[in-house]
DNA sequence: GAGTTGACGACTT
DNA sequence: CAAGTCGCCAACT
């Protein structure tokens, strides 16, 4: 029984994975599931960035969007709105329905 | 302690 | 092809 993983949580394995998402790059919620061993676990990985506080914004959470390479927040378009801003600043562009190419900006984990 | 919610995704009808 | 439902894990009530 792997208990490497199993001892970590999965919310704190994506904070890890957003971690590893190197700069100019997004990922997707999915995708981090499917890394972390469940495909289908996307919402626990989206709950686990909104858990982040001010104080862990270390982590690059704006990197991680939907599958749809668009900002989906609920209620909180500010904080949809810096996430965009601050992922221009990284060099990723947003088309004109805000989305992102993810076959052009989209990090290749494996 | 149990139930519901929540930055989503994939499958089924 | 489009809409609806289930599934996932942790936190909040």
């Amino acid at each position: 029984m792997k208990t490497e993983e199993r001892n970590l949580s999965f919310y704190k394995q994506v904070y890890d994975l957003v971690c590893k998402i190197p700069k100019g790059k997004v990922t997707t919620y999915g995708n981090i599931a499917y890394i972390l061993g469940k495909p289908r676990a996307a919402r626990a990985v989206g709950y686990a960035l909104n858990a982040l506080k001010k104080t862990e914004t270390h982590i690059p959470w704006q990197r991680v969007i939907n599958s749809k390479g668009m900002i989906s927040f609920k209620g909180d378009i500010f904080r949809a709105n810096l996430q965009k801003k601050l992922l221009e600043e990284e060099g990723i562009e947003f088309d004109e329905n805000d989305k992102i190419d993810l076959q052009k900006y989209g990090w290749l984990s494996l």
